[in-house]
DNA sequence: CCCGATCATTCCCAACAGGAATAAATCATA
DNA sequence: TATGATTTATTCCTGTTGGGAATGATCGGG
């Protein structure tokens, strides 16, 4: 038997006069409010009402309950009505975890939206290349790019990610330019440590699929830094849309091996699977899904 | 499903970290800590705790929850507590109905003792010759001299009451003394209202039954007051012991009609018939029947 | 003295709480 | 990579219990 339920039986009956009237108004029948009282009554050890059929009067242990089950009642409510009045518009903290690079280049106007559309929201977003563990940093909500490693998160598929392989004019001076992927082992390749791939790039073309096995230098899990790397001619990389575009529109960037293509990465929002997702992080998500046309640069 | 016992188990979790923990601490299995978490998170709607199998933490929401917890089971050990501290001592106001003079004339030396060993107790001593509605007027014990009238109340018999016919010498002088019941037809009979006999007495002798009529000018329902119109040679009238007793012994009084005794009327402590009779009542009954012996004068 | 109102009790049924067993997941370690 | 230990979720089963209808008892009024 819920004692809260019993509280509220006895404060009706208190302020009614009648356990009847009592049990109508909380809608049940008349046996249920006389063992909800008699329970409370064992509860406590002691009788909460003097009572015939026709009268009703606290004792004065009941007045002495009434005071506190109030109080408890009230404080229940208050739960109540705090969380549900909360859950109307979302409030709370929403920790995100987000790619660092792909974050500060795409997500920023998401991001900026969000804040002013729920302002009762305090948005903590986490950017880290790693995949960090949600539950363990108290993260609701996280963006992936990448083949996901088999979890129990849900995952919602949000876009894709086109990569190229680039390098300066600056550092391919001199040098051969590849015209395969073979050709590469001969390069200063720069790695992404973080793919899987790390150790051998893999191409696509109509002759099938080429794997050319990677010696570079230089390991990088920041695809800005990777970025910058290129940029300072140290050698080829694979770089994110992103990060690439830019630079190949102005000619900074020359794209390489053009008719291999490197598989695209796919965008994920992941998220622990729970029966009750708050407020805040379905209407972020639902933002991301809106906006995810954003996720590329055509 | 009891929700204090939830929101306890809510508590024991967050500070505790872990769901078996907080089973064991509350001695039931894992299962029913799941169970009950789980039914939190739907009564309020939202998630309670980011969890997976190793880690525990709580959601904005839990924490905002846990305050609430913290306080509503605060409130609700402080009503256990006051009441069963209280229990422990008789406590509260203990309202009892005591027929005026007897009350005034027997009872004081019994008050005192209680009011002295039960210092936690607020006596409201209600005088009235009435049989007051007990739960009407909250009245937890009722002292009832005579027949009872039949009730739901349980009566516990405390003792006899003599009653004596008496009258002055101041009155008797120039009169014929009664010798029989019959011969009060032509006396100054004060009557006491409250008696269903009040308008016949009823005497017993060996030769049997026998009732006389009585047609006296004055009805008074409080037998001090009896007591005062006796003395001031109004009459005869039928006194109880303890308005009796002083004037015979002085001469005050003559003693009519000794060969005719007159019934005897008990002494009831009543009170409602109730699961849960207070501490307060319990021990102001227990010396009632204690001291039993002196609502009499050998 | 009967009638209406009210509370207590009984009885029955559906619902549910609780535990054991099991599944699933996570993390550490070999 | 595989295994084991630990922890939570789920399932299934059983005993308990909450709830209502019906009944009984009591009170107060006409």
């Amino acid at each position: 038997m819920d004692r809260i339920d019993c509280l509220r039986a006895f404060v009706r009956c208190l302020e009614g006069g009648s356990f009847s009237v009592a049990a109508s108004e909380l809608g049940i029948g008349q046996p249920a409010v006389s063992k909800r009282i008699a329970l409370l009554e064992s509860e406590f050890g002691t009788q909460l009402f003097f009572r015939t059929t026709r009268k009703l009067r606290p004792t004065p242990e009941g007045h002495r309950i009434y005071d506190l089950a109030r109080q408890i009642l009230a404080s229940f409510d208050q739960a109540r009505v705090n969380i549900e009045e909360n859950s109307l518009r979302p409030s709370g903290t929403l920790r995100v975890s987000v790619p660092s690079s792909f974050g500060r280049r795409y997500l920023m106007p998401v991001i900026a939206e969000y804040v002013r559309a729920y302002p009762g929201v305090r948005l903590d977003l986490r950017f880290s290349e790693r995949f960090v563990n949600l539950v363990e940093e108290g993260v609701e909500l996280a963006l992936r790019i990448g083949k996901l490693e088999s979890s129990t998160l849900v995952a919602r598929r949000l876009g894709t990610v086109q990569r190229y392989l680039v390098a300066t004019p600056g550092y391919l001076g001199g040098r051969a330019i590849p015209r395969t992927p073979e050709d590469l082992d001969a390069h200063q390749c720069i790695v992404y440590s973080r793919l899987s791939s790390a150790s051998e790039w893999i191409f696509e073309s109509e002759h099938g699929r080429h794997v050319a096995s990677i010696n570079g230098p230089l390991l990088v899990d920041d695809a800005d830094a990777m970025q910058e790397a290129v940029m300072q001619h140290l050698g080829i990389a694979i770089l994110p849309e992103w990060c690439a575009v830019a630079g190949l529109r102005s000619g900074q960037f020359k794209n390489l091996l053009p008719d291999f293509s490197i598989a695209a990465l796919p965008l994920h929002a992941v998220y622990p699977e729970t029966h009750w997702m708050s407020l805040r992080a379905r209407s972020f998500l639902d933002l991301l899904i809106k906006r995810s046309g954003q996720f590329s640069t055509p």
